[in-house]
RNA sequence: CGGGGUGUAGCGCAGCUUGGUAGCGCGCCACGUUCGGGACGUGGAGGCCGGGAGUUCAAAUCUCCCCACCCCGACCA
């Protein structure tokens, strides 16, 4: 029983100037958790407690699917992180320190090498896979800007798992398994989410899903269907291209003077305003235009390429979305040398008449998907000042193929349905991902297959954030007075207050409540402090969020002595006969 | 790393423009009253005003430089 007489607990007044969402307001003034370094924060006994729940209920989904649990240090040396890159590819967000003799150190941010390197030492026939494991573990990032409290910290614990296979089909069963046990897991902490493909398409192959739980104060953006359950992260969307227009009778292309129309807001007023320009039926809308642009792509082996994309001129290039298709290399802006060692390009009037392999630049030009033969467009002409209006594709000018690196809209349609998309934001909660053999060739890890010959396993590997999933139950399901916990997460399944004079009957129908529960296997926390107003005792109960409160009031006083049973989240009270309600309690508790 | 904001008692804030012995609310301690929705009275304790340097007879207040935190963006297996 948790008394709260003794309880090493004070809960604030106010809000901390410093917590903008909720979970973290409320963790803090609920005093279940203190801010004790950027990025970082101790755990009282209350928030430890509700940790603890959610870190079981992880361990036990784990357990249950036939994943064994292991440990690894945090602290680990720099060697095996050499021998896969990521001591140098992690980059500023991996924590480096030296021991005292010199020698490099990391607080590890995740633990595929020491995950390999114990396969490695264990294993060494076909026969010993497939293995699953997982750990429970405190891991360091180097955030550059821990922001909402436990969403996002430099140190946090996260369930990871891995799973080592012989064969991709193998990995595939893997996957699945830890995809099937992640969903029952974030059933069970009462956290809706979605599943989004997080795919990077230029890699291809490696499969990854993330399991996001939507909430405004989310980091991660998605889209997601407005009508169907089709939901993707940014990244791996992809644009449906509309139906190829056929060539015949569509107007010529013409070259038109629009001095002074650098910018495509400029250029659309300029031909709407212009008589020889106008559209026959209607006003041109930057819709109709496509924006050529050129980046410089940065190869991992070191050389640059140019790239040219065209877009509709209504949209950006979503930088996320052409990384992540161009990825590994890396895109850079052009600069004004770039387009100096380009003169075929006439910077602001760029147009597809200098692009592509066979064209002027050589540039290799990728478009967006809705530009399909037959669509035509205003674009540049190629020389400042110059605009052409109705180039038309497949007929004036004919791309290297497609990009998907348009910015998505709200109102885009679904790849899947058709209907429009909508914009979302989540908490990245679960991530799941097919390696491949990329750690296991690195470190050296083979067992030796049944011909005989050395295999090299397949890997995934699954992570759950624990503490950030903490977070985002706080945040999901509390409300405007305070946290309100599923029970299973909740420090107790029952908050007694006493809520009469200090000496009195409810004092000792109080003491005997807690008493009984407990008895029961209930766990209670025990409102007995003295000396607190009855106001303090209800918001404090509000506030801290146990899914039942039983008060013992007034009812006490009556002559069937009754106990006030109220829901934390309905708000509904009910009074119970004192002499019903430990079995009423224990029924509500266990339902 | 760019933009914006804030650092004064445990928490939330005022004071700064116009320099002159540091204040309010909550919380805390003592006593009394009160006891179903963050009660009341009386009396207390508690602060190197983020740090450093300067200007001045005198700096929370003016100047310069740091640092920390929050928000937006960039970044983020």
């Amino acid at each position: 029983m948790l008394r709260m007489s003794k309880l090493f607990l004070k809960t604030l007044r106010d809000d901390p100037a410093d917590a903008e969402v909720a979970s973290h307001r409320l963790l803090v003034r609920a005093g279940y958790i203190r801010r004790a370094a950027p990025g970082g924060f101790s755990w009282l006994p209350l928030g430890w407690e509700v940790f603890r729940n959610v870190e079981k209920m992880v361990r036990d989904e784990m357990n249950k699917a036939g994943f064994q649990e292991v440990h690894f240090p945090a602290l680990l040396p720099r060697e095996p992180y050499d021998t896969t890159g990521r001591w140098t590819e992690y980059g500023d967000n991996l924590f480096r320190l030296q021991d005292r003799k010199g020698a490099d150190f990391l607080l590890a941010p995740t633990h595929e090498e020491m995950f390999t390197l114990m396969v490695k030492d264990i294993a060494g026939s076909y026969r010993d896979l497939p293995v699953h494991l997982y750990q429970i573990q405190t891991k360091y990032r180097d955030e550059a800007r821990p922001r909402a409290g436990l969403i996002r910290t430099r140190e946090f614990v996260m369930k990871d798992s891995y799973s080592f296979d012989l064969n991709d089909a193998g990995l595939d069963e893997s996957y699945a398994a830890h995809r099937a046990s992640y969903i029952k897991l974030f059933d069970r902490m009462g956290l809706p989410f979605v599943i989004v493909s997080a795919m990077s398409g230029a890699m291809g192959g490696s499969k990854s899903e993330e399991f996001l739980a939507p909430m405004d104060i989310g980091e991660d953006t998605y889209i997601r269907c407005t009508s169907c359950d089709y939901a993707a992260n940014v990244e791996a969307i992809t644009t449906p291209a509309p139906d190829e227009i056929t060539l015949d009778g569509l107007p010529a292309a013409v070259v038109h003077d629009t001095p002074g129309t650098p910018t495509i807001e400029t250029l659309v007023d300029f031909v709407n305003a212009n008589e020889s320009m106008r559209h026959p039926d209607r006003d041109w809308t930057t819709a109709d235009t496509l924006k050529n642009l050129v980046v410089n792509l940065k190869h991992p082996d070191g050389t640059i390429e140019p790239l040219a994309i065209g877009i509709p001129g209504d949209r950006d290039v979503d930088m996320k979305r052409l990384e992540a298709v161009v990825s590994p290399a890396e895109a850079e802006p052009f600069s004004a040398e770039d387009f100096a060692k380009h003169p075929s390009l006439a910077k602001g009037y760029i147009g597809p008449g200098a692009l592509g392999s066979d064209n002027a630049s050589g540039i290799r030009y990728l478009v967006d998907p809705r530009i399909v033969s037959g669509t035509s467009w205003i674009t540049g002409a190629d020389s400042s000042g110059n605009h052409v209006i109705n180039l038309t594709a497949g007929r004036d000018f004919t791309p290297d193929g497609v990009i998907e690196a348009a910015e998505i809209l709200k109102g885009d349609t679904c790849p899947a349905c058709g209907s429009e998309v909508e914009i979302a934001r989540g908490i990245e909660i679960g991530h799941i991902f097919q390696l491949g053999r990329k750690y296991a060739e690195a470190l050296d890890l083979w067992v030796q297959g049944e011909d005989g010959k050395p295999a090299t396993p397949t890997m995934g590997s699954y992570g759950v954030g624990v503490s950030r999933c903490l977070a985002a139950v706080a945040e999901a399901t509390c409300d405007e007075i305070g946290l309100c916990w599923p029970r299973e997460i909740a420090p107790a399944d029952v908050h007694v207050v006493m809520a009469g004079k200090e000496g009195g009957p409810q004092r000792v129908a109080a003491e005997q409540l807690a008493a009984d529960l407990e008895a029961r296997g209930l766990r209670v926390l025990f409102d007995d402090r003295v000396k607190v107003s009855p106001g303090v005792r209800f918001k404090d109960a509000e506030l801290l969020g146990v899914p039942t409160i039983a008060v013992a009031g007034r009812g006490v006083d009556a002559d069937v002595p009754t106990i006030e049973v109220k829901d934390r989240q309905s708000g509904e009270r009910s009074d119970v006969a004192l002499a019903d309600v430990v079995d009423h309690l224990v029924s509500v508790c266990t339902a």
